[in-house]
DNA sequence: CGACTTTGACCGGCGC
DNA sequence: GCGCCGGTCAAAGTCG
């Protein structure tokens, strides 16, 4: 096998989050987070084969197999089940002619060339009924690409036609027309992006769970007309909402401004200048200054000392941190000079299997494929923190009774956890619990956004997941949709956030839609390592309810 | 030799 | 003001 490639055949089902982990996966590996960054939409996760359609067809196969189970094969099988199930038939079908010519070669020529007829036609059925299938995939495949480009092209266009757009509106202090219709224009930006990871995560099974469980919340945007474009609303709130006592976060009002989720180009010290890497330091913008943190953290099971999220890290520190025994890793993004992403990776003091990563910052390059979903649902799940906080500002809390509450299943108050207590807002996703998607008490739920597009959540397969579909399919519903990949779920997620402005409800109905109606294990703790005074959505909704 | 990790020192925020 | 603590720095060590 060539190195980087993951098989789809080995990722186990999404409830399961127990994360196929490299135990160092940047190190003389090759490894897709340094590679391919100039092709940001190229599928299969940095895999080195040649051959793309090949790599995309078996990728497409995996995600019509009913047999998506951990079933180890070889290099060549993993990466081309289909060449060598079909070589192998062949082998068989040519030996076994071989062997009943051979051992019939004392009856008559008619009756051994019926014979071979006979098994001839055997392995032809079967070696055609494998290429109809085959050139299913490949027409499936290139009409998935399709959709791909035009998605691409249609989110390349929007925003040029965006940042057009930007340029009157930095001349406007209140809201205008040109802004309206920058939002809207922002709206289906956000959703034409989210099309296109989806779809990109639909061709790219090549990964491990281990980056879907940080695909959640493992990483902020990458591009940076989507940062803009991320960053816009948010000043709009602060400029529209905050309150002019003390903001939600602890932090009096001027202590913090600008957007949280915008952490381009500085440090995670707020009042400090970023130091390159040479050792000069360079003034930030006075919005960046004050700019307040945003956290995201992901909670996943790993028996790595980190879990693989696409990116590439260096450890700058470590330090025992006060009440748990072990140490917390301190990690900064090397994939750019001067790259702002932080990350904090520890292990759970109760249950050392799991391994708690707190992201914070923005990168300021772009990413690997790998990384791209991860980014923008660590966007989205920053904006709806900001959104919630800013909302909830004259509460005196970081939290509202809005928060997740009235939108969630009572089932996911263990996969989102918001911190009231931490000096900055923080944002914990558990995915050490096992959702069990053929348990779903809701078979089709399915929940409308703004434009085109509908999420639907569909439990005829485990790993059907989310199904993003148009209103083209919908109209005809007899055309055939290729269920979505597990790992898709969390993409489809990020979509659903980024597509709705209530990133909050968005938010929780995706999440309501990737466990399905799962019941979380009672004994999980979904309080995050890093914030004692985490609770969960449903706490803080139930505790907002009795004020 | 370069990239990376380790680890003690240092810095700044915060509570008392 | 002092000490605690989280976070970062940077020199030394390690590895390939």
């Amino acid at each position: 096998m060539a190195k980087g490639w993951v098989s789809p055949l080995l990722i186990p089902p999404f409830g399961t989050p127990t994360a196929i982990l490299d135990p160092d996966p940047f190190r003389g590996r090759g490894f897709n987070c340094t590679s391919d960054t100039n092709k940001p939409m190229s599928f299969g996760a940095g895999s080195p084969s040649n051959n793309e359609e090949d790599r995309v067809v078996v990728n497409e196969l995996d995600f019509f197999s009913d047999e998506r189970k951990v079933t180890p094969r070889g290099d060549a099988g993993a990466r081309f089940p289909i060449e060598k199930e079909t070589s192998s038939h062949e082998s068989d079908v040519n030996t076994g002619l071989r062997l009943v010519s051979d051992s019939r070669s004392e009856k008559s020529s008619d009756e051994g060339r019926s014979l071979s007829d006979v098994a001839d036609k055997l392995g032809r059925n079967e070696l055609g009924h494998l290429h109809a299938e085959l050139q299913l995939m490949n027409l499936e495949n290139r009409r998935l690409k399709e959709m791909l480009v035009q998605a691409c092209n249609s989110y390349n266009a929007l925003q040029a036609h965006l940042a057009t757009l930007m340029q009157p509106q930095q001349n406007n202090l209140g809201p205008t027309a040109a802004q309206h219709e920058n939002n809207v224009e922002r709206k289906l930006l956000e959703k034409k992006k989210s099309e296109a990871i989806a779809l990109k995560n639909l061709l790219d099974s090549g990964d491990s769970i281990a980056p879907r469980a940080q695909d959640i919340a493992g990483n902020l945007l990458t591009d940076k007309k989507i940062r803009g474009e991320s960053q816009s609303p948010c000043n709009n709130i602060m400029e529209s909402s905050a309150p002019s006592h003390k903001s939600l976060d602890g932090y009096p009002d001027g202590k913090r401004s600008g957007s949280p989720i915008d952490f381009e180009a500085q440090d995670c010290k707020p009042n400090k200048n970023a130091r390159l890497s040479n050792g000069t330091t360079v003034d930030q913008p006075s919005a960046d200054v004050t700019m307040r943190k945003t956290r995201v953290s992901v909670r996943a099971i790993s028996e790595a000392s980190m879990i693989n999220d696409g990116c590439q890290w260096r450890k700058y520190g470590q330090k025992m941190a006060k009440g748990n025994p072990c140490p917390r890793a301190y990690y900064r993004c090397t994939m750019s000079a001067g790259c702002p992403v932080r990350k904090q990776v520890q292990r759970c003091q109760e249950d050392r299997s799991i391994l708690t990563t707190t992201y914070e910052g923005h990168h300021n390059h772009p990413l690997p494929p790998a990384a791209m979903s991860m980014a923008s649902a660590t966007t989205a799940a920053a904006s709806m923190l900001l959104s919630r906080s800013m909302s909830s500002s004259d509460s005196g809390n970081f939290v509202n009774p809005n928060f997740l509450g009235r939108a969630i299943l009572p089932c996911t108050s263990s996969m989102a956890t918001i911190s009231a207590s931490a000096p900055f807002p923080s944002v914990t996703l558990d995915l050490t619990h096992s959702p069990n998607l053929q348990t779903a008490q809701t078979p089709h739920l399915q929940f409308p956004f703004p434009g085109q597009e509908t999420l639907i959540y569909n439990n005829q397969s485990q790993f059907s997941g989310l199904q993003l579909m148009s209103d083209h399919h919908q109209a005809q519903p007899s055309q055939p949709v290729p269920p979505v990949a597990a790992d898709t779920v969390l993409s489809a997620a990020t979509a659903a956030i980024a597509a709705d402005p209530n990133f909050t409800a968005a938010l929780a109905a995706a999440i309501s839609s990737i466990i399905g109606g799962a019941h979380p294990n009672p004994n999980s703790s979904a309080t995050s390592l890093s914030d004692p005074g985490s609770e969960t959505a449903n706490a803080v909704f139930d505790r907002y309810e009795q004020q």
